[in-house]
DNA sequence: TGGTGATAAAGGTCAAAGAAAGTCAAACTT
DNA sequence: AAGTTTGACTTTCTTTGACCTTTATCACCA
């Protein structure tokens, strides 16, 4: 122990233990700590990830911040499992749906919400010449406002 | 927060929500806010933009003003013009946010579907290091699946 | 009276500087 | 070998200022 990570992580949690959602400046942060900057990115990418229950939000610029919230994983056991194993690095569209179908019966999510999810994960929004996120982000729009038109 | 910008941004919103059509004085908004005079035009050209539904008309000259007002399509009009014209073959996360937004007013979308679409085209969600779908397609799973468990 | 040119009063543009945060790989620890 | 630390470089967003363009008005002269 004793690491400087462990101790920056014990104390954003701390914060989070108190407000479950809190404002850091990555600058501040590292002078505080004493450390190069870029060792609050190292921390926020190996501990405060999606798996376990945080989410991460940041801005650059002037006025730029990190944006960090915690989720309670406990609340529900299959979203849980989801995001802990199921859903691995890769999934294939199929496994998608079969998901998707169970939190539809779950009513985790909407028939409307799951079309959009649809919208967004098919093979033809996510069709991937190179590396493009803007031009898969604009087929992605492009299938949910279609979706849209359609539901009358 | 605590940049210039978007605190004018407020000020601004704040008054068109009175009127819905509104006349500035850019030397004036200026040194009211004790900013250089093209800090306006930044705020206007990245804040009220077509995509979000404005429209800024200026004179120059002696008596000159800038006018801004907010756009009105009916529902189905503006998806066509999203379809057709406003999401091309590419689109910034910015630009797609802002579309975001208005479709929420118009109530197109409910904020939980935003919050899905927001998941599915994050630029976190598409980070893409070469052409492999699934692996998107996995984290944008992840994202909404965080999401649904962070909405109560 | 009517045209003309000077001046002042707007707003516009653009690029450089500044202020964050992000990335990545090399070096260091354990 | 795995996990951490550092620093050089990049990207994004904001702020500032110098210079440009457009418009209105007013004085002046034919």
């Amino acid at each position: 122990m004793a690491n400087i990570s462990d101790i920056i992580e014990e104390f954003i949690i701390a914060q989070l233990e108190e407000y479950n959602e809190i404002n850091l400046s990555r600058n501040e942060l590292a002078s505080f700590f004493n450390c190069a900057p870029s060792q609050i990115n190292y921390v926020l990418s190996t501990r405060f990830t999606h798996p376990r229950g945080f989410i991460v939000e940041s801005h650059r610029g002037g006025g730029g911040y990190i944006r960090l919230e915690r989720v309670n994983l406990d609340k529900d056991k299959y979203l849980k499992i989801l995001l802990t194993s199921t859903i691995g690095e890769e999934i294939d569209y199929n496994t998608a749906l079969q998901i998707l179908e169970v939190m539809g019966n779950k009513k985790l999510i909407t028939d409307s919400e799951m079309e959009i999810i649809k919208c967004s994960i098919s093979n033809r929004a996510l069709a991937n010449p190179l590396k493009i996120e803007d031009k898969i982000r604009a087929n992605i729009l492009r299938n949910i406002v279609v979706n849209i038109l359609k539901g009358d």
